[in-house]
DNA sequence: TGGGTACGTAAGTGATCACAATTGTTCTCC
DNA sequence: GGAGAACAATTGTGATCACTTACGTACCCA
């Protein structure tokens, strides 16, 4: 059992090894590409991506930092384990730092950046009547972060992707086990009022987003879906 | 113009050297020990540490992904710049993340944690009245922690302490231009309601705690410190 | 047969080196 | 005297190696 093999990910010239490859295992935990538990090792990584283990460390370091990886006590690193509770406090993490960068970012939003948030919600939509979970997922975060980053100081988004980092590997999990995605119309509600400039209405919108989302999940139904990943893990997603 | 001084630092024995390079930095930008726009090398902090460069760079690395430093394009990591508007954005959500962060770590708390708080608050007192402003913004940190801490999975900790770090930088400045600091009694209010197990009260006491000490800078005194940061770059806190 | 020890393997850590890119300096020419 | 080019110094990047620690397995003895 030795390191979790990596969905393929586009290198543009000019990128460092490590750039690229903490791009490449952040990208990879977001959208749930490991349970929780699995480990990480630093050759093991350097040898999947072809590279030395320098700029895999610095990556793996970084990672940890912001929450996406554990360092146990042995060293080693790996996905960090889910509970209910802890679930329960990341998802009000989600609401309240969402609902106010939304807020916030209402001002500051023009018509035409509206009009491109509007055209990833239709991609949304196609993607879940395609069934395509994972580009669904991929396209979710950024309507989210595209709302978000219209405050010209967006500092609040290293926090809230730090948080959907730490809400990654058990998204992972509950996509596998999920057999509809549903429309949310809850972004229409949070378009109409980003197009009317109603801070208070958005931030609404996006707070009943996160909650009839991911954070409908309540306690048993978290506890179940880490039931069935401890099942999965070590069949899958691991190499060798 | 190389490598800004550090502060001294104790090394428990056990520690990497990375740990503790990351550790020794950390603090020192959370206390404000570097005005906005100091330079880091990589070389410089490996010879003042006497160690070489890889732990270094990893922990630059870490410092760089929690926002307590930036890596500009030309690849020189420096400490960030700050404007008014980002300022109160930080403000903003140190009083968001924090309010809820005391709430939620109210029903948590024993009697006798609330014990160590208070011990904490009345080494804030004597460290005012000693002048020691650089111990009375640690033990302030402590008591903040102390009471976020409680919760038992204190997942808004990190992000908490993001924004701390990033307020680091004129924290700084604003201690070396304000000539006394005042007790601020919204702890005594806080410690109160913590007491009561009144979660409404706890948030309100640290929100206003929040608005009243380092938030209440307005924009305007923020750009007067931002000036007088500007004028002493360069001569201070620079070595060679 | 059960537990503890010893050994081999795997993995993290940190120092060093070669290379590339950037920056700073100086020298020359107009 | 000033602008530009060539050169030198500094710095970041990544690969490699030696060292130490943790883990697993097998062996030995009670």
């Amino acid at each position: 059992m030795k390191t979790p093999k990596l969905p393929a990910f586009p290198r543009s010239a000019g990128v460092t090894t490590h750039d690229y490859a903490f791009e490449r295992l952040r990208q990879a935990i977001m959208v749930g590409a490991f349970p929780p538990g699995t480990p990480f090792t630093i050759r093991g990584l350097a040898d999947a991506l072809e590279s030395s283990s320098t700029p895999v460390r610095e990556a793996l370091r970084r990672l940890t930092s912001i929450g996406a990886l554990q360092s146990l006590e042995n060293r080693r690193i790996v996905v960090p384990n889910m509970t209910p509770s802890r679930f329960e406090e990341l998802i009000s993490l989600r609401i309240l730092l969402e609902s106010h960068a939304a807020r916030r970012a209402v001002a500051h939003l023009s018509d035409r950046q509206i009009d491109a948030i509007v055209a990833i919600d239709d991609a949304i939509e196609v993607a879940i009547l395609a069934g395509d979970k994972a580009e669904a997922l991929i396209a979710n975060q950024e309507f989210h972060r595209k709302i978000y980053m219209g405050n010209p100081d967006p500092v609040a988004m290293p926090l809230i992707e730090s948080v959907w980092l730490q809400l990654g590997p058990i998204l992972g999990i509950a996509m596998d086990h999920v057999t509809q995605l549903y429309v949310i119309d809850r972004h229409r509600e949070a378009i109409k009022a980003l197009r009317q400039r109603d801070e208070d209405a958005v931030a609404e919108a996006i707070g009943a987003d996160i909650r009839e989302g991911i954070g409908g999940f309540d306690k048993q139904a978290i506890g179940k879906l880490l039931a069935l990943a401890g099942e999965e893990v070590g069949t899958l997603g691991i190499t060798s």
